[in-house]
This record gives structure tokens, C-alpha cells and sequence, in this order.
RNA sequence: GCCCCCGUAGCCAAAUGGUAAGGCAGCGGACUUUUAAUCCGAAGAUCGUGGGUUCGAUUCCCACCGGGGGCACCA
């Protein structure tokens, strides 16, 4: 474009009515509307567009020449593109084939576009164009619009429904010197004054402890989560977690929370208690079923972790059942056969593992890909949650749920250990792992012990995955779906990281 | 990190060991009630990048880059 026909933007354009609402109103009524020309045919004296704007909508919208006089309707008729923001005024009236369409007697071009948009009916429809240029993904493709209202409304009836629980929402930090309240890999970044490196959270939950210490009793901070690990269809690098607490509660509490939670949210985004996810119905009404962690382990694996308690004693029932072991003629049942050769990642990673970490891996290869209707698992093994509360008549087991929906795990929570005692032991003994060298293991904290030292009321705490939520309730192949900008490796010569400007 | 698949014009999308069909968008023209408007005309692609095999490759082979799916890690 040269500069002779450089358009310059208009600055605003007062809107009294949207699409949606124009669609309905009677001949003659008078519009004012703004939006992107989403089609356009011109047809000699007569041209036909469809305004789309935030209702989602399109309205058709004419120029004719016979109202607007020949000049007029050259000038503008010429200046309209596909792709374009236009503001328009004018009289409703009604086709022959019956559509309400504007009959536009002042046109504002309001800007031009200069890239092309997407092929007017296919869309964008490589994967890859939908994640980096989401913008053309949302205007174009009315799904992956809808997906990302209905997000925002889910996040919205969470906030309500805390709110008038008498919940506060608060804010914790991202940046933090140990990344802790979770078994995961952190991000570690750097400030360059206090020349040291700091790590984006991995979770808030003792932030959010402490600030039950300190009296809030129950509070709610609904976030960004950051953890250093794979690519997969229900992972994200940097995903949205609720987290809440509640002074004097315990698990079975928030049992009872959650689950009032998800079904008034499923019902209110969706109008029903079934979803449909794929070609699986997931069925959110009613009770869940409570499925005891060990004895699923028990049933799906043969093997009896409530007796089976050492590392050597557990490897060598896993060994004796095949279970496990790539490419053996028996699977354990819900776990793929590989066509490849095993690998000698596979078998390092068996060997290398804690207890905790086995135990862990039965049930995640074993039990949790049959999880598919809602169901709260329960009672999980000590080893495996270094925050959380033992049960009083069995100490081996925590007062701690999981809610698995679609072999997805949306739901944690538990009472919380609020024991400085053990707390400093527990932590103590993921300070050994982690010198070593286990690195998902949480980082002593020693403000937060101090915390719990000054005593900490009894309290049982709960994470919830928005992504995966929000992914199961809007049919979401996968949960890069309900992220508007998903984590993507740069294309070459684009790579806009490194060139900071001293701000 | 490993395995499989994919990468053709702004977008969608074919075919082929002899340098690439069509559609949409864009450009020029016709058309006063169209609905993915239609019709006519001209144009637009070093077939992801770099090597190799071959008389000749977009097509076969290798490596790399990017994406998707699966496995692993993990929530």
C-alpha cells in the first residue's frame, strides 16, 4: 500500500444494537451497528454483506443504488473488502427470500484489512494455524468461539459460587524461592537486581495456608500454575488451577463442595447434567461412586498395597505379574501394548523408582484409564502426598480424594497436615529424596513451617483444573482447545524472546 | 526424550519420477433482492529447509525445522 491511499483508522463509532438483536427487528426499524464484513457480493446495482460482531452473529446488511444515488454507491460499494470493520446506519428491511438485512444509508469504513481472511467457508482448519493465529481461529470458526464463552462463564459461576460461601478471593505469589505444594518440575527465572534465581510457582497451596494462619479462614485464588514438563493432549505447560481453603473443614467437606461445585457449573454452562465428550456421555448427576485407591489397586493388579509395603517387596510382585514391563504378552489391564521394543528408558525409569513412585504407576497404568464416569477416589497411600493429613483409624492412608472424570484427574484435595511436627519430618524426608536426586520432590520451607509453629487451625484444602474442566464441558479434543494461546515452540526467523529493548 | 503421521499460493485442497488440478480470497469486467451469488478475463507456488539417489524429484532416501497423534514424564 502506498502512502497516496493509506487509509487512516476511524476513531470510534457509537453502536446502539448488536447482530443478534437486528435480526429480529421489524421493517423500518432504525440500526447502528459496527463490525467485521465476514462476506460481500456486489452485484451491479445492489450489494449484499454480513456484519459479524461480539453477539457472535451476522446480520446482512445492502448498499443500493437506487437510495444511494450512483456516486455514492460506487465509493462505497468499491471501498468495502471482506475482512474489514465497517460501522453502518440504516432501515431494516426484508428480502424476497425472507432475510432481515440492514439497508445501509451511512457507511463508516472504520478500518481496512490488509492480509486476506481464511477461506470463507473451510476456515482455518490446520491445527497448527488455529493455536498461533487464534484470532482468525475465533472470528472464523463459531465452535472454538463458543469454546472460549463458555470458559469465561464457567470461571465466572466458580467466583459467584465462592463468593457467596463466603470465600474471598485472593492473590499469591508467582515468583517464589522454593516451588513447593506439588510433585513437579518448576520454572526458575531471574531477578537480575537481587542477581538470584527465583521459580514460577508450581502451586499456591502454602501461600494460601498461610493466609488461613492468619485468619481469612477461607479464601480462594484462581490462577496460573507453571510446571517444566511434556507436551500432551491433557497437560499444559502453564495451566489454570483453583485452589481453595477452609478453616475447619475436612475432606469430606469439601466432598461435599465440589461436588454441588461441578454439577450446578456443568448445569449452568450446559443447560444438562450429561456432557458429551467425544463419543463418551460423561454423566455429572447424581452421587459419584467413592472408589478406595488401594483396593482398586488390589482389584486391577492382584497386588495388595496395604500389605505390600517396601520398595523390593513391591518390585518383585510387579515382576511376578508382569505388570508393567514394556511389551510383555500380558499387560496389566488398561495399560497399552507397545509395538516397540522396550525401551532401556523404560526399564531405568522401573528401577529408579520410590515407592511412592510405583505405587503411583500401578494406579495410573492400572486403574485410572477405567475411570470414566465422575467418581471420587479416596484414601490414597501416605507416601504419596507429603501435605496432606493421615487418617485417624489407619495412618497409612491420607483423608484425601481425587475426582476422576474421563481418566483425568480434576479434582485434589485433602485435609490438611497442619501437625508442625510431622510436617517438618515429611518435609524433611522430601529434602533426602531430593539431594538424591529425585527433583519432583517439594523444597523445604522454612517460613511456612514457622508458619504452622504459630499455630495453624485444622483446615482441608481443594485444587481444581479449570483447563481439563473446561475442556470436558465444551467436547475439547484437547486442552490446548481452551487455551487461547497455547505454549508453542517458535517458527524460525520469527523468534521474538531475545530481543529485549532495555524497558 | 522415543515412535508414527503430516508440511503444496493469504486460506482450503488434488495429482505425478519429467518443474503442479481446482475452489475461496485478491485484481479487471458484467449483473438492482443475493445467501459459500453467478458469469467472463488476467494473475498468483523456487511443492517447510538443507543434503543425497537419478539423465531428471514436489514425488524416492537422509538430516534438520515446525505441527498433529501416541508413549514416557506429570496434574
Amino acid at each position: 500500500m502506498t502512502d497516496q491511499d493509506q487509509f487512516h483508522p476511524v476513531d470510534r463509532f457509537e453502536v446502539d444494537m448488536l447482530a443478534d438483536e437486528a435480526k429480529t427487528k421489524a421493517d423500518e426499524t432504525t440500526v447502528r451497528l459496527a463490525g467485521r464484513v465476514m462476506l460481500w457480493r456486489k452485484m451491479g446495482g445492489i450489494a449484499f454483506g454480513q456484519l459479524q460482531d461480539r453477539s457472535g452473529e451476522r446480520v446482512q446488511f445492502s448498499l443500493r443504488k437506487n437510495d444511494l444515488g450512483a456516486p455514492t454507491f460506487r465509493e462505497w460499494a468499491g471501498s468495502i473488502a471482506l475482512g474489514d470493520f465497517v460501522g453502518i446506519h440504516g432501515k431494516m428491511w426484508t428480502t424476497d427470500k425472507g432475510e432481515h438485512t440492514v439497508g445501509v444509508d451511512q457507511l463508516t469504513l472504520l478500518n481496512k484489512a490488509m492480509r486476506s481472511m481464511p477461506d470463507k467457508h473451510a476456515g482455518v482448519a490446520d491445527p497448527e494455524l488455529t493455536y498461533r493465529k487464534r484470532y482468525l481461529d475465533i472470528l472464523t470458526n463459531p465452535d472454538s468461539r463458543a469454546r472460549f464463552i463458555t470458559r469465561s462463564r464457567l470461571i465466572s459461576f466458580i467466583r459467584d459460587f465462592l463468593d457467596e460461601r463466603g470465600f474471598i478471593e485472593i492473590e499469591t505469589p508467582v515468583l517464589q524461592a522454593a516451588a513447593s505444594g506439588a510433585a513437579a518440575r518448576p520454572f526458575a527465572t531471574r531477578h537480575n537486581a537481587l542477581d538470584r534465581d527465583f521459580y514460577l510457582r508450581i502451586s499456591p497451596e502454602t501461600y494460601l495456608k498461610r493466609v488461613v494462619a492468619g485468619g481469612l479462614e477461607r479464601v480462594y485464588e484462581l490462577g496460573r500454575n507453571f510446571r517444566n514438563e511434556g507436551i500432551d493432549s491433557s497437560h499444559l505447560q502453564e495451566f489454570t488451577m483453583l485452589e481453595w481453603y477452609a478453616a475447619y473443614w475436612d475432606y469430606r467437606d469439601n466432598m461435599v463442595l465440589i461436588r454441588e461445585l461441578i454439577q450446578s457449573a456443568v448445569e449452568h454452562v450446559t443447560g444438562q447434567a450429561k456432557v458429551t465428550f467425544g463419543s463418551t456421555e460423561l454423566d455429572f448427576g447424581g452421587e459419584w461412586p467413592e472408589i478406595d485407591y488401594r483396593a482398586a489397586v488390589a482389584q486391577h493388579t492382584g497386588i495388595d498395597i496395604r500389605s505390600v509395603r517396601t520398595v523390593d517387596q513391591l518390585k518383585a510382585e510387579i515382576r511376578e505379574r508382569g505388570l508393567l514391563l514394556i511389551g510383555d504378552s500380558e499387560p496389566a489391564p488398561g495399560v497399552q501394548p507397545h509395538d516397540a521394543p522396550p525401551s532401556q528408558g523404560e526399564a531405568g525409569m522401573f528401577d529408579g523408582l520410590s515407592y511412592a513412585g510405583l505405587v503411583d504407576m500401578l494406579y495410573k497404568r492400572a486403574v485410572r484409564p477405567s475411570l470414566i464416569q465422575p467418581c471420587f477416589l479416596v484414601h490414597h497411600p501416605v507416601e504419596l502426598v507429603p501435605l496432606a493429613r493421615r487418617s485417624d483409624d489407619d495412618p497409612t492412608r491420607l483423608d484425601m480424594f481425587q475426582v476422576v472424570v474421563n481418566g483425568w484427574e480434576i479434582v485434589k484435595a485433602y485435609s490438611e497436615l497442619v501437625d508442625p511436627i510431622d510436617q517438618r519430618a515429611r518435609l524433611e524426608e522430601q529434602a533426602e529424596l531430593r539431594a538424591a536426586g529425585d527433583d519432583e520432590t517439594m523444597m523445604m520451607e522454612e517460613d511456612f513451617l514457622e508458619c504452622m509453629e504459630h499455630g495453624m487451625p485444622p483446615m482441608s484444602g481443594l485444587g481444581l483444573g479449570i483447563d481439563r474442566l473446561a475442556a470436558l464441558l465444551t467436547d475439547a479434543p484437547t486442552l490446548k482447545d481452551v487455551v487461547l494461546f497455547p505454549l508453542m515452540r517458535d517458527v524460525p526467523g520469527t523468534a521474538a524472546g531475545d530481543e529485549s529493548s532495555g524497558d
